[in-house]
RNA sequence: GGGCGAAUACUCAAGUGGUCAACGAGGACAGACUGUAAAUCUGUUGGCUUAGCCUUCGAAGGUUCGAAUCCUUCUUCGCCCA
């Protein structure tokens, strides 16, 4: 096991750079204790913290302890690694309920029993309780202003004519470091992960506990990764993908796994899955074999579903998809046709709107989002790029009662991908 | 505190009195081709009751038949001087 955790994200291709080469002989011992840190920005995490999420298992799975620490108080402070302009500061209570509602992905991340149990800290519980002059004193002392200036983070913004740095963010690598310190302290804490972006705040974390202790601590950065064409992973047309099944549903997330391109798919599944070498190398040559059959998307979007959500969850979403994409929406019974409305956006409205002359395409299709406005909604109609339960529609199309399958939904497509249903309000 | 300059749509960036809903590029979306891929080509990209109308060019006023364009004040940012 050991240093198999380096090995493992080499492999993977994700490891960025490391502190220290006594890095491997450290992890030579089982159960060293490492900590990464999250922001608590948002109620869900997204597909861009799953990474660091998934090393931290890594770790876990090498024989090591893991320790999730929420960025509570930091959160608040907003730190400038990686950002081209101010952030905006979080209320406390905002914070605190993100990081309740953040907290089950980790769970099912991470194993929170046993020899190497997963913890969930907040920094919350130890800043917020140091007091200004204190943290002066006793922390302060240890940076020199010339180093922090000289800091990339900082030393981007110093030269940004937009935007500036505040003193609040400029602070910021104090307490991160101060994390760690802690963390080192009453944890036995000797390693940090995090992105490359990372590195600055890593550093000084690891500068502040050997001037403290003159102990020794590690950091390992992961590389950044992005998608083939230069874009951030996790981003579609409609948004973040979220972790979180109330923002992004396991039908979404499936298929934005299922839509990677060949040439990101295999990398996807070294980099997010927990899939072996071999595995995944036999996935790759399925996959090149025969590419439209899309092995590797298929294997990661149901991989990843299964991770993040469930086995089931990837098991629905695959359904989904085929009845969607794979052959005529008509032929769902009223029982599947249930379960596709219920994972697609939409709307419902009342059974009235479909009597008589029924419901006009144009309306329709702005009140299920796939058409932000009457003019856009023309422009899709115009170039044919709409279906309403498979069959073509025009700018004249309306939807009526006879139209609705079951009696119910009206399953429209807009372009090759984006599904949405007008169904009836029970 | 003084002087100079900038602010245009998702982003960058033209436009300096009518021909401007505003050049161009990127992005995004759609069509064709495909495999729910990539590349390529084409189209669209403020809104609407669409031969027309309405609301936009940091904000508020003003000049003018007419303003993104000129004037005044304000806001924000940058540069220089103190």
């Amino acid at each position: 096991m050991s240093s198999g955790f380096l090995h493992e994200l080499t492999w993977r291709g994700l490891l960025h750079q490391t502190t220290s080469p006594e890095l491997a002989g450290h992890l030579t011992h089982g159960g060293r204790v490492a900590y990464c840190g999250f922001d608590p920005t948002s109620d869900s995490l997204t597909v861009g913290n799953l990474l660091p999420l998934t090393i931290l298992a890594r770790w876990q799975h090498a024989g090591h302890r893991p320790i999730v620490v929420m960025g509570g108080a930091t959160g608040s402070i907003g730190d400038p690694s990686g950002k081209s302009t101010e952030r905006q500061l979080l209320g406390m209570d905002q914070v605190r309920s993100n990081v309740a509602s953040q907290r089950p992905v980790f769970e099912k991340l991470l194993e929170f029993s046993g020899r190497h149990a997963a913890s969930i800290v907040d920094n919350a519980d130890w800043l917020m309780r140091l007091g200004f002059v204190e943290l002066l004193r006793d922390v302060g002392k240890h940076f020199t202003v010339n180093q922090m200036i000289a800091r990339d983070s900082v030393a981007t913004r110093l030269e940004s004519r937009e935007q500036g740095i505040s003193y609040t963010e400029f602070s910021y690598m104090i307490l991160q470091a101060y994390d760690f310190l802690h963390l080192h302290r009453t944890a036995g804490c000797t390693v940090q992960l995090g992105g490359a972006d990372q590195w600055g705040n890593i550093c000084s974390g690891i500068d502040l506990i050997r001037r403290v202790g003159g102990a020794q601590a590690f950091g390992i950065t992961s590389q950044l990764v992005t998608k083939s064409d230069g874009t951030k992973i996790g981003k579609s047309e409609s948004g973040a993908i979220y972790l979180n099944a109330a923002r992004t549903s396991s039908y979404r997330f499936h298929q934005y796994w299922l839509n990677a391109s060949d040439e990101d798919a295999v990398k996807f599944l070294k980099w997010f899955t927990f899939f072996s070498k071999e595995r995944i190398e036999g996935i790759a040559a399925e996959h090149s074999a025969a590419p439209a059959e899309r092995a590797a998307q298929r294997a990661l979007a149901d991989e990843m579903t299964t991770m993040v959500h469930s086995e089931a969850e990837a098991r629905r979403a695959n359904e989904c998809g085929r009845a969607l994409f794979g052959g005529d929406i008509r032929s769902l019974d009223a029982q599947g046709a249930q379960d596709v409305a219920g994972d697609l956006p939409g709307a419902a409205i009342g059974r009235g709107e479909f009597a008589g002359e029924g419901k006009g395409i144009i309306d329709a299709l702005v009140e299920i989002a796939l058409a932000s406005s009457k003019r856009e909604a023309r422009d899709f109609l115009q170039a044919g790029a709409v279906q309403v339960n498979g069959a073509a529609a025009t700018v004249e199309s309306r939807i009526t009662a006879e139209h609705l399958l079951h009696g119910r939904y009206a399953f429209v497509r807009r372009g090759k991908r984006q599904w949405a249903v007008l169904q009836v309000a029970p």
